[in-house]
DNA sequence: TATTGTTATACTCTATAACTATA
DNA sequence: TATAGTTATAGAGTATAACAATA
């Protein structure tokens, strides 16, 4: 049995996307981190003192979701709060969240090469590109 | 605030599938359907008399996950179960379910074609063949 | 008035185990 | 033994509404 929405891109992108979360997710596991965990120490670390609003607009995590995600790797003591007003509070990393954070870069870095391994070598310059135009809103009239 | 992730293909490959899969479901609410009902209905269009199990492992869904999905469409009166052993029953559409997957078609086909504008003319025949490459399963050894 | 963090809630998607009936 | 459909359940991810405290 063939599937015959091999020919849809957006099909094939949501795919491509699954499998590729579902693997990044196993091999995040012996750390017991998921992929967002990740995503959002990688982002912390890029920008310390960033609140989890800040946080949940860039990652486009809505802020009550972010609320659990927070409280869990504060739960385990990776990283710190440090009030900037009486609202919010900027987020940093502990020293113990710098340690695995540095085995999480590793997995992801190992992760992202081994997946643009998958394509072809004269392909690979086009590959970001054009996930950054999917991903991309819509052009209002056809470029040429 | 910038996003420190925009140079990991993963990330972005996230990302252009949730935005992607997100404009879909939209584009579809008007038929109160979703994208896997579209891509279950294209299904047993190519493949009439398809069985539900045999429609999970195309779309990898699992069977557990089937039931509610084929339930939900039949009681809509769109699919219909014949009978192939004491097991299993072949899927095929009726005339209402052909009415719905025709105007289904019509807004997954601008949906994809609306995809594919955002990409710049000149990348886009490598549009499949790198998303193709992206889902594919890992190379044993790096190909030259 | 607007924003931050929060609680509560609900829906979708996904995953697993177990049961039944049939092959 | 293996497979198809099913039930039940649990974990993620996502979405909205509402509230208190603060700006």
């Amino acid at each position: 049995m063939k599937d015959p929405l091999l020919e849809l891109p957006g099909y094939v992108l949501k795919r491509a996307s699954a499998a590729n979360l579902s693997e990044l997710n196993q091999r995040l596991a012996p750390l017991r981190l998921r992929h967002g965990d990740a995503a959002f120490l990688l982002l912390i670390e890029a920008s310390p003192g960033t609140t989890q609003s800040e946080v949940g607009r860039i990652l486009e995590i809505e802020r009550a979701n972010m609320v659990p995600l927070v409280a869990r790797l504060d739960a385990r003591g990776w990283i710190e709060k440090r009030k900037v007003d009486g609202r919010s509070s900027g987020l940093f990393l502990t020293s113990a969240g710098r340690s695995v954070l540095a085995r999480t870069r590793a997995i992801v870095d190992e992760h992202e090469a081994a997946l643009i391994r998958r394509v072809p070598a004269k392909l690979r310059p086009y590959v970001l590109p054009i996930l950054m135009a999917l991903w991309s809103r819509p052009d209002p009239e056809e470029p040429k």
